[in-house]
DNA sequence: GTGTTTGTTATCAA
DNA sequence: CTTGATAACAAACA
């Protein structure tokens, strides 16, 4: 699942083949979730300059020059199986790229495009950008600086890497909500860029029970929690992401922090910390482990 | 056919 | 207006 730690590994990634180039050509594949419409967005995209690649939590955000003018972004979401995988050099016969390095089922195994890419951009370097996504969640939209602007401010709260994400924040957070403290810390809103692997995670490492209404949590467990949190998202940068199920960076390869994850999808199995048997449960409508005995 | 996977939004209720 | 809970979406798999 590209939570912020996958979506910076492939911004960083991109960020290093794609600043300068330009578009030469995009197609939409059997893909509903372009907006404008895909014939008049492949049209504009025509000779569009890449300025810069930013991010905001999951949400990546390509700084567009249109014959001089700055005002257009391209904002792509890979929601929970999509794939930016760009690649350069030798193509197929049938003009896509191989990588054969790469063995992830459904996921970038071999040839691409494959029966899961829903775009394709060209570019005037030769390479070629493709966006695969299994389930057809995530969406490819072109707005206006104003309009970004507005997304921003209304849909995402501070990072756990930027200076604003303080002990004081997330205090401010927790204290008057009454939902499980996993829901608050998975709220865009409140905080941008945890999802459900990195919840678990950073509440893990907290000892705070998923479950707890965010406004019984003490001074202590705050504090703790957001030094999880930011440590969590830290590390998890640094090994480029966790691939649990199909997330690929831009070189289609796996991220490395599977190796470090203490409870997600280790139900059954015994708590790293005290031996107690992880359990999973629904909480906020998703699937959550944690340790009943460590995690009060 | 059923349940499960999750990021985000819509919808409804309080 | 705010908050919380839940369904819905989409596709594939066990």
């Amino acid at each position: 699942m590209p939570e912020l730690p996958e979506v910076e590994t492939v911004r960083r990634d991109l960020e290093s083949y794609l600043v300068g180039a330009i578009f030469t050509d995009s197609k939409f594949i059997d893909f509903k979730n372009v907006a404008p419409e895909a014939t008049f967005l492949a049209r504009f995209l025509k000779k569009a300059k890449v300025l810069a690649l930013r991010r905001k939590g999951k949400l990546l955000i390509f700084d567009l020059d249109t014959a001089g003018k700055k005002d257009k972004h391209l904002l792509i979401h890979l929601k929970m199986t999509g794939q930016l995988v760009y690649a350069i050099g030798k193509q197929t016969k049938a003009g896509g790229h191989s990588l054969s390095e790469v063995d992830l089922e459904m996921a970038v195994g071999g040839d691409l495009p494959n029966k899961y890419t829903r775009a394709i951009f060209s570019f005037d370097s030769g390479g070629k950008l493709y966006f695969n996504d299994l389930r057809k969640f995530g969406y490819i939209k072109l707005v206006a600086s104003e309009e970004l602007e507005k997304i921003l401010a209304t849909s995402y709260g501070p990072e756990p890497i930027e200076s604003s994400f303080t002990i004081a924040w997330l205090t401010s957070i927790l204290a008057k909500r009454t939902a499980p403290v996993k829901a608050v810390i998975l709220n865009q809103k409140l905080i941008a860029g945890l999802g459900n692997i990195y919840a678990d995670e950073a509440l893990f490492m907290a000892q705070i029970n998923p479950s707890v209404k965010a406004n019984k949590l003490k001074a202590a467990q705050i504090k703790a929690l957001h030094d999880a949190i930011v440590k969590v998202i830290t590390r998890a940068i640094k090994e480029r992401g966790t691939t649990f199920r199909n997330y690929v960076d831009a070189k289609g390869k796996k991220g490395n922090f599977i190796k470090y994850l203490q409870v997600y999808q280790r139900q059954k199995q015994p708590c790293l910390r005290c031996g107690t048997t992880i359990l999973k449960v629904k909480v906020a409508g998703r699937g959550t482990h944690y340790c009943p005995s460590c995690q009060k």
